[in-house]
DNA sequence: TAAATAATAAGAACTATTATCATTAATTAT
DNA sequence: ATAATTAATGATAATAGTTCTTATTATTTA
């Protein structure tokens, strides 16, 4: 993957909150920045990004939100404001679990949990 | 809600299969039997039985999944054949745990176990 | 500095889903 | 039973999110 200006910035956005941003909101703040940057790049970028694991890329309903901590993390969900929160917890005993009841090898575990947060509740 | 043949159709075909079937699989099915059926009317009644709570509708990526199990369970994918496997664990002291630790309400958990299934490992 | 090729902009194309609207079918009142 | 009422439908347009195509531009290599 050869260097790109264009790469640089999407990936420098995508690191600088914790809003878990879609590929539309990349490519509105990287307009301000380059203006004649297209939603292709955007998506094709964010894609090799991901790809690399540079960054991770997860989806929220029907939407790809992309997320610049890339350790294993679940979220917690407001079904208010739609906010999405970090939380690492521990589901080692749980991964466990599944492997040795069910014949399956376990690599990823993702968690939601839905529900209302602090400003909602 | 009145009676319709169609969406006792639709209701009666979610209902016959354990594969989380698509809006698409679901018309596929449907027009084997009523071909006049349109795309449209398989997606209103979806719709219309996950909102009255006859069937539940969750996320595969980007595709809507509909399942004739309404009760709270998680799913076990497999990252080779993208088979959805029902598995019920408690995540009681899970769910505690976030309500405790973090100022938030949790009304419900989605958890997805991603790995390789009996058949791909 | 030129040649090779990855990255880009612009926009067409595609997939999944929802909305519109004239017609049809299920229910209700007669 | 029949007509009146209105929810449900088929056909199809519209939308959102994303990927693809292609001629041009930028980065790297020779």
């Amino acid at each position: 993957m050869r260097f790109s200006q264009k790469r640089e910035i999407i990936k420098n956005l995508v690191r600088s909150t914790d809003t878990h941003p879609t590929a539309d909101w990349v490519f509105r703040e990287a307009k301000q920045i380059v203006p004649n940057i297209s939603l292709g790049t955007v998506y094709r970028n964010l894609k090799q990004l991901s790809g690399e694991g540079l960054i991770r890329k997860f989806y929220d309903n029907n939407v790809a939100r992309y997320d610049w901590n890339i350790r294993p993390h679940s979220h917690l969900k407001c079904s208010s404001c739609g906010d999405l929160i970090d939380v690492k917890v521990s589901n080692k005993n749980f991964k466990k679990t599944i492997q040795k009841r069910f014949d399956f090898n376990v690599s990823d575990v993702e968690i939601t949990f839905i529900g209302k947060c602090s400003k909602h509740n």
